[in-house]
DNA sequence: CCCATGTCAGTATTACTGACATTG
DNA sequence: CCAATGTCAGTAGTACTGACATGG
C-alpha cells in the first residue's frame, strides 16, 4: 500500500498547473475570440510560415484531421490563408490573423507572467528544464 | 525539419508535459479499463471516503454535473457505491473498486516514475514546489 | 425563504479512427 | 507502386450551461 496523498504527487501538481493555465488562457483568449487550440495554431504558423496542414499537425502533436478542422474555422475567420493546391498548399497568417495573434499573444504572455510571478528568472529556467526533461523521459523509449 | 522554439515558453513546456503525462496515463489505464477522469475519481474517493458528489466535484475541480456523469459509469461498473439518500449519500469504493484502483494506481505510479526518472529526489521536490507556486499565483487574485 | 445539492437535458469542443482519392 | 497527404464522416469522451425539484 504505497497509496500516497494525492496532493503530494508531482503528476497531480503538473495536471493542476496545466489546468489552471489552460483555464486562464481560455478566459483571456475569449476576449480575442480565439480558443486555445486556435491560438496554438496561429502561434505555430507565425513562427513557421509556409507549413502544410500535415506539418502543422505534427507541430501541434495532433492528427492532421484535427488541424484540418481547426484550420476550417481559422480560414473562415480570415485569419489564415494558403497558397498552392492540395498537398502543396502553404499556410500563412493573413494580416488580420497576424493582428489577432498579436493581441492574443500579449494576453497570453500576461497570463504566463502572472503564473511565473513567484519564480525568479533562474527558477523559471530551471522549471523549464525540468519539464522538458520530463517530456523527454516520457516520450523516449516511448512504451506503448 | 527545424523544430520551432516556441519551446522557450515555460507555458508551452508545461502543456507538453501535461499532455505527455496524460497520454501515457491514458495508455496505461486502458489496460485497467479506466479513463483518466475515472481514475482520478477513484483515487479521490480512496483518499477521502464518504464524500458526496458535490464534494467530489470540488475536489476534482469540475462541476458536479461532470462527476455525476462520471459516477454513473463507475457505479454501473460496480466500482463505487453510496450509502444514504439524495444529498446525504456518502460515496465509497466497493471492494472491486478498491481492487481495480490498486492495479491502476500502480500503473500510474510507474508512469510517473518514468517521467521523473531524470530528476533527483530534491529536484522532484523542487519541481513540485514550483508547480504549486504557479497554481497559487494563477488562482489567487484569480483574474480581475 | 435561501442555498446547496442531486439530477436531467442539451450542447460545445476537441481530437480520434476509418476510409478514400490524389499525387509526388 | 508506395507513402504521405488532404479531406469527408462518424464517434467518443469530457465538461459546460441551463433548468428544476428537493431538503436542511
Amino acid at each position: 500500500m504505497s497509496q500516497v496523498d494525492v496532493g503530494e504527487s508531482v503528476g497531480y501538481a503538473l495536471k493542476r498547473a496545466a489546468t489552471a493555465l489552460r483555464g486562464a488562457m481560455d478566459a483571456e483568449l475569449r476576449a480575442h475570440e480565439l480558443s486555445v487550440p486556435q491560438y496554438a495554431c496561429l502561434e505555430l504558423l507565425a513562427y513557421r510560415p509556409g507549413l502544410s496542414n500535415a506539418e502543422l499537425a505534427r507541430g501541434a502533436f495532433v492528427t492532421r484531421q484535427a488541424t484540418h478542422q481547426l484550420l476550417g474555422g481559422l480560414r473562415a475567420a480570415g485569419l489564415v490563408t494558403g497558397e498552392g493546391q492540395g498537398r502543396n498548399e502553404r499556410l500563412t497568417l493573413t494580416a488580420a490573423g497576424a493582428h489577432r495573434l498579436a493581441g492574443a499573444s500579449q494576453a497570453v504572455a500576461a497570463v504566463q507572467e502572472r503564473m511565473l510571478a513567484p519564480l525568479s528568472a533562474p527558477q523559471r529556467t530551471r522549471l523549464h528544464a525540468d519539464l522538458t526533461a520530463c517530456v523527454d523521459a516520457l516520450t523516449s523509449t516511448d512504451r506503448a
